[in-house]
DNA sequence: GCCTTTTAACTTGTATACATATTAATGCGT
DNA sequence: ACGCATTAATATGTATACAAGTTAAAAGGC
């Protein structure tokens, strides 16, 4: 049987709601709160929370107290950058090591019509979630589902608020999929590399309305 | 004042005790024997090893007990491959965004001469975390930090056992700094693949005498 | 009246005691 | 003698009590 840790359970209560927006950036996570919220004791609390830190999804506040993690518009830029080259460096890789049969999942994948936004998001997650298989790097795989994963509370509203967004999106998947395809690498890098700018994009426009609790981070100047 | 944490301490330690070889992949790391090691409770000891776990240079072993973490030859070639790949990119970036003056410095980094192994590693370090800063990316730029410190196990000790490595890395990181000089994106990370395809193959050769304690972990073919 | 200093309250960090699970050894049964 | 089951030992997981540090508020001096 398996054995069922009260932190993991926690940890991936906390990181749900981090990530489904309902513990917004800069919320605190008081130990003795969220102990009393559990009905545990702080020690596996802290586990959790050590590990969401490590992971990217809390960070240090006042009084060395967690906070979920707030990210300053030059952040979010170099972690959509980030994202978007790595994206790019595995739809590269899959477009030469897909095996055909690989290859026709992926195009299934696709062809599935969807209509809610939540079918959507499901299909873009199996989409991405298939490219990073066929990359063939487990590390490389791993890093991403990281990135996303840190992402997410800034990406998982976009399909709900721009109905343009879907559209063009899907377009931009087609137009990977031909590229790998047709085994060209660099295209499907370059492609991928847009598909995720179009993303920062529209993410970058919502960021106005989401306002972080707490003192603002840093004023970081955007980039010119 | 700063607080010196008693997890930092411990944290910090036994990280440096895996990079440099001490600790060797699959030792044990009991919390017992390390709490009387470092005299203290095994709260703070679980705390470095949460840590350190999240930060993928400890895994669990059998019993649930933390090893220091083992890596079959596939997991490594994932690894210099996304390392390889990263740096790469990094290359590229800074090969369009450094300032005149930071290339300048990196060019007096590798003016340096130094004779002995520890000062070439030195030196080595200086080179790639320039280009890393060069990078303009603080997201990238924690990621190799990270990917380098799991792979450092393995990297440190080649230029002790092949004296040729030391000269052929040296030839290959100038290439590498006339490439960011001439703003050639392609060709600077280009070239930082060669580069780091070439440390790769040095420490394959030296996996075999590196034997790993208890069971070797599951047995990876080696991709044809 | 404002600034400084001290103190008190609240938070996190650490230690220890207890619960629980997994493993290994031993004994019994076939 | 071999195999299965039971039990004991040793590890990790959790709870709670205590220590220490930081912040904020309040009181006193200039």
């Amino acid at each position: 049987m398996s054995a069922p840790r009260s932190a993991d359970q926690i940890h991936a209560t906390l990181s749900a709601q981090i990530v489904a927006g309902q513990l917004r950036p800069g919320d605190p996570l008081g130990e003795a709160a969220l102990a009393e919220r559990f009905n545990m004791s702080r020690t596996p609390v802290r586990e959790a929370l050590q590990r969401m830190a490590a992971e990217g999804l809390v960070e240090r506040g006042a009084r060395r107290a967690f906070i979920v993690r707030r990210m300053t518009p030059a952040d979010l830029g170099h972690m959509f950058e980030a994202l978007g080259e790595i994206e790019a460096l595995c739809a590269r890789l899959a477009a030469h090591r897909m095996t055909p049969i690989a290859r026709a999942q992926l195009s299934e994948i696709l062809a599935a019509d969807c209509h809610t936004h939540d079918d959507y998001a499901a299909l873009n997650r199996r989409f991405h979630d298939a490219l990073r298989l066929g990359a063939g790097n487990q590390v490389l795989s791993d890093l991403l589902a990281d990135l996303n994963r840190r992402t997410l509370p800034w990406r998982n509203a976009q399909f709900h608020s721009n109905d343009g967004r879907m559209d063009s999106s899907r377009r931009e998947h087609h137009a990977i999929l031909g590229a790998i395809v047709a085994q060209d690498g660099d295209k499907a890098a370059a492609l991928m590399r847009d598909h995720m700018a179009g993303s920062l994009a529209v993410v970058l426009r919502m960021i106005a309305p989401r306002e972080t609790k707490g003192n603002p981070p840093p004023p970081d100047h955007v980039t010119p």
